[in-house]
DNA sequence: ACCTTTGCTAACAATCTTGTTAGACACTTT
DNA sequence: AAAGTGTCTAACAAGATTGTTAGCAAAGGT
């Protein structure tokens, strides 16, 4: 069988395993169901992959490199006055979790569910976590004593926005259900998270006249 | 056997299923090891509570409704001006949060992967929606045109401090882990965020001179 | 042509997990 | 005391789930 073929099974139960995974959970998720849905048999994943574990902490590490990846975009080219580049931050943050909404809650739990995955995200974030304290905090520090913005801790900051972007999604599907009217469909309810969560920071780092 | 001895082992087994599947969720817990946590033969769960299901229900529902309670004390007595019932609501709801820390992790993750439940947490959040929607929503209508505050849908308002208190123990153990300084510890990071969040709350809602 | 490697299938196996059941024991009621 | 009721134990059962293995078949090199 050509080489490509054989890619193509491996990709089609990696594809398979990314949606059971990311549905379902480690635990929730059925090695069986992955194969079934990949159109191979389930002794084919095990000679693939070797374990359930083995495939997981592929997917896992795929997930772990695009969430430190959706943080990294918080704070693109340094082009623009430093206001206007968190502002864009933000929004492109929301984007890209609004491109991958099943990511948050699958990183929040496999993470803490299991403290021997606490390594995995903390390689992949740890040079983010770097540019944030160092870098970042250096050009606030900058700012604020041009008087642009108010003085600030930016982990913190950073902190705030991530929670407010990522919850946005958490939260969908309960908030969903709560105001049944069909009348707040989810593009309109995004956008008006994506407006507010703007807003809210903008004010956090705005001087404010006594 | 006395009542009170019945009591107490059908206590001891919910108190075991309790933190298990607090911490492991639905999938991750098992009956056996709930069993024997609580000092029973694992046939004495199911005698007590049938299946695992309905002991999970059990659970779940009081879980449900202490995060109602939890989101309910957001707005309190209304003995002081609008401003400051804010400000105490979202102290009282980070405490709140910081005696379950397991809590939002839970309700989010069996919430979200069975839409089967989404009823029994609406049933228990739809009184308190009602609430925000009409009575708060009058009062921040009332003080935004005393110029007390600015105008917002308290929707909003509220998602936003409900994602700033959850999300800060949701990250705490991924963010425990990056800075592994022993200098950041949880009291301090918490007292912190629970300041930075209202912070960034008023900030929101506080009127801005151009 | 022959051997080796690689992809693959079908069947099996071990273990885990939930759930059931027959019966023992104690305690109450009649 | 006999019968009934509720609590409990030990053993078992069914099924799910992960993982293994023997062997076939095709591809590819020598």
């Amino acid at each position: 069988m050509s080489n490509n073929d054989k890619q193509n099974k491996e990709l089609q139960i990696l594809r398979a395993a990314e949606t059971e995974f990311l549905t379902k959970g480690y635990d929730g998720a059925r090695t069986t169901s992955i194969a079934k849905a990949a159109g191979v048999t389930h002794a084919m994943l095990h000679y693939y992959f070797r374990t359930k574990e083995q495939l997981f902490e592929r997917i896992v590490n795929d997930k772990f490199k695009l969430m430190a990846e959706s943080m990294l975009c918080i704070f693109g080219a340094p082009s623009q006055p430093l206001i206007e580049r968190i502002r864009n931050g933000i929004c492109t943050h929301f984007d890209f979790i609004a491109a991958n909404p099943l990511l948050p809650r699958f990183v929040i739990n496999e993470v803490i569910t299991d403290p021997h995955r606490h390594e995995l995200l903390t390689n992949n974030i740890s040079k983010i976590a770097q540019i944030i304290s160092d870098k970042l905090q250096k050009e606030i520090n900058e700012a604020a004593q041009r008087g642009e913005i108010t003085q600030i801790d930016c982990r913190m900051l950073f902190i705030s926005m991530v929670s407010l972007n990522l919850f946005s999604f958490i939260a969908y599907p309960i908030i969903e259900f709560i105001h049944n009217d069909a009348a707040i469909n989810r593009e309109a309810f995004l956008a008006a998270r994506k407006a507010e969560n703007v807003e809210t920071i903008m004010r956090r780092i705005k001087i404010q006249q006594p």
